[in-house]
RNA sequence: GGGUCGAUAGCUCAAUCGGUAGAGCAGUGGCCUUUUAAGCCAUUGGUUCUGGGUUCGAGUCCCAGUCGGCCUACCA
């Protein structure tokens, strides 16, 4: 292999060809380990704090050094201003110039060894001596490689054919460099693994939105902000968990496998199990079986999982999406707002350090803190239409009205739909501040309590933050022959898509609870400053490529 | 599902009225021991998404298809 000619037309080719040259002088290009001492973040932070305790013992030394960093500065200021003037016409090159004087540099020792490994992102060759910066799991580091610091030869031979891309370990000295990055002052290095394709390019990284998706790992590696914002998410979720398990909340897992989708309307995906001969649907809800765990005795419970619907891909949808639905016995819908806005609230201190959002759209600051504004449905609309009579107008008035308002709405829409139109429409997209929307009517959700006003609105509340549904909460129905009746005003004749495993355990008796969904994506959309669904999601869905 | 825009070198992008497909980065060879998108010299690299058509001539115009973005529809 060693002697098959290089073809310079394929890079990919050239780094083959790498990789069987170091074969044939038995190195091995993918080692089966690095001992690392530290990452490139710990590295840093290590180098810092030994020269803060070392300015401590000589502040003289820092003194002089402050002294130098000045004198620097207005040099660079000097030598800039003087190049501004050239570019104007006012000087020439010749001109004679003067430039004060920097005192030396004083000495500050190295810091200690450490070892670190991580992918190749820059490579800067200066003859003797290489700058080469990588990249590991939580950060950039620089490396200072000199040829006379490695084993003879070896800088010219191997170094040098490292490729971007490709991942290797060094351990050395941390330093600071003249201009001022710190960096690992590398004695010892080894080939880690060969990356054999090339990265994309390094100013731009990846455009294409497509490659993007399908080629996740590329994205991360060049695209910083990709990068952050799925370290992000994982904290979001993991300080979730953190949140609910101090409240004393379990944490179960239930089938993703049902008979019946239930739990929510949407259409489900289908399967078929072999076994038992007979066809599932992938779930669209965790409610169900959580409030079975109710039932059972599990008074606080909390799954975070992914649901599965059978509709539109759009900026705001993914078939497969996470989320996290909780109930609580013997709380409600109220206990819910608490809980909610006490989530959100530890997630901006825990997660982002802030509770102002910037919106990707507008640049609007949506402020989390504080108390969230409550307001009844039905003001909302009112407010919306501008028709104080909305709700006993015909059906007939409202379509009238919403042409006038210039929306589109299908005319053979229930009542109760052309109103949940308007709202979605005019009213949802505009509830950009953390806002509780309460009151909302029956026939729209079967699985609440109905207001004890009798007014055919319910004990619920939607969470609208950003212009979207965050997180939909209830005060859940325990009455058995209310549920059912409800569900069977849903289903109409399609009495197969009743799930009787829920209803009878109903009957056996569940104790009063609130209960809540919060769609974690939109979550993270929200809190990350993203603008798509899909910046949120590590591999969101695509038609598979053909061939 | 509908509308609309797009696909050119490994990556990011050019290419005038239909007239020899270019640049930067990456790669390759050389210079360079503190760089910051390092710099300098030289240089390789193309099924212009696929398949048809019009034309003396197509990256460019037409038709069909593939994949994608955005808008829209569906969406408790």
């Amino acid at each position: 292999m060693s002697d098959t000619p290089v073809d310079t037309s394929d890079l990919i080719a050239v780094r083959r060809q790498k990789l069987a040259d170091m074969r044939a002088r038995g190195i091995d290009p993918f080692r089966a380990n690095w001992d690392q001492t530290h990452t490139s973040k710990s590295a840093l932070t290590q180098f810092e704090a030994e020269e803060g305790a070392f300015f401590e013992k000589n502040p003289e030394v820092k003194a002089q050094l402050e002294t130098y960093e000045a004198a620097d500065a207005k040099l660079s200021a000097a030598k800039q201003e003087r190049r501004a003037k050239i570019e104007a016409g006012e000087l020439t090159a010749e001109d004679p110039y003067e430039l004060p004087e920097v005192p030396e540099k004083p000495e500050i020792p190295e810091g200690s060894v450490v070892s670190v490994a991580g992918r190749i992102v820059t490579f800067r060759v200066m003859g003797k001596a290489t700058f080469v910066k990588i990249l590991d799991r939580d950060g950039v580091v620089q490396l200072y490689v000199q040829r006379d610091a490695l084993p003879e030869g070896v800088y010219n031979t191997d170094f040098k054919k490292l490729d971007l891309g490709d991942i290797i370990g060094v351990r050395g000295p941390l330093f600071r460099t003249k201009t001022g990055e710190i960096t690992i002052r590398v004695q010892e290095y080894a080939l880690v693994s060969k990356a054999l394709r090339p990265l994309p390019e390094k100013f731009h990284g990846l455009t294409d939105s497509d490659t993007i998706y399908r080629q996740r790992h590329l994205d991360l590696i060049t695209n910083m902000e990709s990068r952050g914002r799925f370290i992000t998410r994982s904290r979001i979720i993991q300080e979730i968990r953190k949140f609910l398990w101090n409240r004393d909340f379990l944490e179960v897992e239930t089938p993703c496998l049902h008979g019946v989708a239930g739990g929510a309307a949407a259409r489900p995906f289908q399967t078929h199990f072999n076994a038992l001969d007979c066809d599932f649907n992938l779930r669209i809800a965790l409610e169900l079986h959580l409030k079975r765990m109710l039932v059972g005795g599990f008074d606080r419970v909390f799954e975070l999982g992914r649901v599965f619907r059978n509709e539109g891909l759009s900026r705001r949808h993914n078939p497969e999406f996470t989320m996290l639905e909780v109930y609580q016995a013997y709380s409600d819908h109220r206990g819910m707002m608490e809980l909610i806005k006490g989530m959100v609230h530890h997630l901006c201190e825990n997660v982002l350090g802030t509770y102002q959002i910037k919106r990707a759209d507008d640049g609007t600051v949506i402020d989390l803190s504080g108390d969230w504004r409550e307001v009844e449905y039905s003001d909302l609309v009112k407010e919306a239409t501008g028709d104080s009579d909305w709700f006993s107008r015909s059906k007939e008035e409202k379509l009238a009205a919403c042409a006038k308002l210039g929306i589109e709405v299908n005319p053979e829409l229930e009542d109760y739909e052309v109103t949940q139109d308007v709202y979605e429409k005019l009213v949802e997209v505009k509830l950009i501040q953390p806002t509780f929307v309460t009151r909302i009517p029956k026939e729209l959700i079967p699985l609440a309590k109905l207001n004890e006003s009798g007014d055919g609105t319910l004990d619920i509340f939607e969470l609208a933050i950003n212009g979207q549904e965050i997180a939909p909460a209830y005060s859940e129905q325990n009455d058995p022959d209310v549920q059912r009746e409800m569900f069977m005003e849903q289903v109409g004749e399609e009495t197969q898509n009743l799930d009787e495993e829920f209803l009878q355990a109903l009957e056996h008796g569940m104790p009063p609870a609130g209960g809540m969904g919060v769609g974690i994506d939109r979550l993270v959309i929200l809190l990350t400053e993203a603008s798509n669904i899909r910046d949120t999601i590590l591999f969101p869905a695509l038609r598979p490529e053909q061939g």
